[in-house]
DNA sequence: GCCAACGTTGGC
DNA sequence: GCCAACGTTGGC
């Protein structure tokens, strides 16, 4: 029982820059492998922590606005992440050894895109969301754990701004 | 475009 | 094993 916890659902909040793969191409895919994370407390997740069935914000970042703009569901836990096994490929690491692999990834699959993207500035005016890792200074993790209250917190303020957005004001 | 924060690399 | 140099991330 060491890996695998009986516990809750569990939260994440993954980043990309909207250039390379957006909510939209999600919505489009209607599931992919995020790939391409080459980092370690961001694979450590990955590998061992993220299970299927958790649930995963989805943020834009470099963008204007940055925001969180939907959500996904993980449908597939941590494996192998071949494209670094791949010398054509963009995230090629020849480091990563196919019988030891360095770098994994997950399954996701979309599961809503918000009518309204939660920018950085209003998750910033946020009471209850000061201790995102997102929000902290210098935080580059691109794969990061977030609470079951700050999940909560989002959902809601998804779910409000979606509303008012349609008589605006 | 700038640059602070951070992670990684490599010389010693 | 330290730490300076370097490259990258990503907010501003």
């Amino acid at each position: 029982m060491a890996k695998k916890q009986a516990a809750g659902r569990r939260y994440w909040l993954f980043k990309s820059e909207p250039e390379s793969y957006s909510i939209d191409h999600l919505e489009r895919d209607s599931q992919t492998f995020w790939a391409g994370v080459r980092n370690y407390q961001a694979r450590n997740f990955l590998r061992d922590d993220i299970q299927v069935g958790d649930g995963v914000l989805f943020y834009h970042s470099s963008t204007e606005p940055m925001a969180i703009v939907g959500a996904m569901e993980v449908v597939k836990a941590g494996y192998p992440d071949h494209t670094a096994f791949d010398p054509k490929d963009h995230h090629y690491d020849p480091d990563s050894d196919p019988k030891s692999p360095t770098w994994y990834m997950v399954d996701v699959r979309f599961a809503r895109k918000f009518a309204v993207p939660l920018t950085r500035d209003a998750l910033k005016a946020q009471k209850g969301l000061e201790k995102m890792v997102l929000l902290q200074k210098g935080s580059r993790l691109s794969i990061q754990p977030v609470t079951a209250e700050e999940w909560r917190i989002i959902e809601e303020l998804a779910k409000n701004s979606g509303k008012s957005g349609a008589h605006k004001g």
